[in-house]
DNA sequence: TTGTACGCGTTATCAC
DNA sequence: GTGATAACGCGTACAA
């Protein structure tokens, strides 16, 4: 079965440490020794228990991810960041969804905070964000261990952050119907206790204000979580006529779409769509829907790459936290005139 | 920072087995002791440390899951029912992607089976089916590390397996398009040494000839890999002209969707479509997607019950693993008729 | 009722 | 050149 050192030490009848020694090459240990043992090690395919040197190490080189949720694009591909820039430097990612639930997310946290992880990679749940509760957070990092929030963050918290600029995101989108000569422009968003739906709202009425159109509060939709509320969404329509939409992300883009062809709307000649999060679903809609991309593969390596730079580095330099902001890009797709 | 044990054993000064005792409550200690120790422990939040546990118990309570991608509904839909179960028994999920390369999923492996985790879930990447080289597996399997495959397996390695059944699926999809008077219907798959891809091949091919249809070669499509070859899908539809198409996944489906549409073609009047996976795309496509339904969360769900009973189960008992085939759902929408 | 000793697997220090 | 010892944090059998 699983092979340690002790064993080795039994079956050649020299001690552990040299072993131990002999296996990392030492230049204490006679050459053939060294050759014995070695030999013996690769035979019954000897690999040192990684648990036992995380206890010693106290480093387990692993690193906790907390997310909301994971089916949606967005998380998926922050996930693939972090676990690609963080294999690359030796550390396992450990999963746990709070599927926007803050007991969840406390039980996950404690869980994880005992030893099993160096340092936590988290988005905060929406209910975190509601009920503005942050304890388990700071409980955490009271006890040193680094933590990197993203896109969903709160400044209610010392620590790394990486986001993009959302309200930048939404101003330029805005910016992009207006000048494409949209009137009447809506956006489709969830309350506002969520950091990123608020800074996108922001963006939009920014740009509105700036452009002279004015800011017609009949014209946002606040439904109140990310899934999805397809009655909402189609009495809004019922009720506003719009020539254009602006979504916070994809899937309530991609679902007014299909509403406003249902109703002989074309697309974009009568109406046009942009979205956030830039997945499989804006690509292949028909017609594809322009996004604001949120680069989550690359919000996931700064990510880790902010965590493991703290973790290994030295607890000794003045505690200083950075916040990365992403600039969004506009991919331009048929759901507007281009 | 981070208690333990010693700490309140040295501040209490009392041993660190009477610590160790009073909290588990242990009848031995008395009243006073125990209320003190417990006390103390509470008000500096002592938690046991995990990896000086998993030592001891050697149990990490931790499970690998190696799989090929992330940002595919299934997988993700899969890890959702895997980290939701493997939650509620305690235990955490790590996540590893070997993005379709055999020596991405072999290192991973070997990182994990050190003492990481109690027991993989995996599925093989394509390049690992088609070398059709399992060693790593095998050396897993031989060290007693449980395995439980899923959806992309391999008879070469005894181990527990879930699976739909994909050939019934693809079956009930084909015969469902052909009671719908379709004559011509293509298949779009990837290349056979995918098990997924070539028990999908072969329940089309039932159905064709069941129905007395007959296969037509040249109305198979087959690409290299998973990832989208959007001028073969492209090429191909130029040259064949058919009225119904069966995909292997979501996006193979949408995209030739799109492909149609521009040509004018009007669904399902003109051509009807049916997928594999029942994602986001599938359900706000437009037309929306009729799929074989692969029910991930629940084989992630069983993928965890069969690991972690086998990790809890007595090690006495004769070997004996199971294969478990859940059934496929065809949901039906309005890339068909119905 | 409390404490001692040992073991989990490894590494590092120090003695021989 | 080799080995004994301690330590990481915990639990427990056994001794006091």
């Amino acid at each position: 079965m699983k092979i340690t050192l002790k064993d080795i030490a039994r079956e050649l009848e020299v001690s552990i440490s040299t072993v131990s020694k002999a296996l990392k090459n030492s230049e204490e240990i006679s050459r053939d020794t060294k050759e014995k043992v070695q030999a013996f090690a690769k035979l019954y395919n000897y690999k040192p228990n990684n648990i036992a040197i995380s206890l010693k190490n106290k480093r387990t080189k692993n690193i906790g991810v907390v997310i909301p949720d994971i089916v949606h694009h967005f998380f998926t591909t922050v996930i693939r960041g972090i676990e690609k820039y963080a294999n690359a430097r030796g550390y396992n990612v450990i999963v746990c969804l709070s599927e926007e639930s803050f007991d969840k997310e406390v039980i996950n946290m404690e869980m994880l905070a005992n030893g099993s992880i160096d340092g936590f990679i988290m988005s905060l749940s929406s209910e975190t964000q509601q009920k503005a509760d942050y304890n388990h957070l700071k409980e955490v990092t009271e006890q040193g261990i680094p933590v990197v929030l993203f896109d969903r963050i709160t400044n209610e918290i010392d620590c790394d952050k990486v986001i993009i600029d959302d309200e930048l995101g939404a101003y330029m989108a805005t910016k992009r119907l207006i000048d494409e000569g949209r009137k009447k422009i809506a956006l489709i968003t969830t309350d506002d206790y969520l950091s990123v739906s608020k800074a996108r709202t922001m963006g939009y009425r920014k740009a509105l204000i700036e452009s002279g159109l004015g800011v017609d509060e009949s014209r946002i939709l606040k439904l109140s979580s990310m899934e999805m509320d397809e009655e909402r969404i189609k009495d809004f329509f019922e009720t506003q006529k719009v020539d254009a939409v602006l979504c916070v992300n994809e899937i309530f883009a991609v679902y007014s779409m299909r509403l406003a062809q249902e109703k002989g709307l074309k697309i974009p000649e009568d109406i046009s769509f942009i979205g956030f999060t830039d997945g499989f679903l804006s690509k292949y809609a028909y017609p594809s829907l322009t996004v604001v991309a949120q680069h989550g593969e690359k919000m996931g390596e700064i990510s880790a790459q902010m965590l493991i730079d703290k973790v290994e580095g030295e607890k000794e330099e003045e505690e200083t936290f950075q916040t990365k902001t992403l600039e969004p890009t506009l991919v331009i797709r048929d759901s507007i005139f281009h």
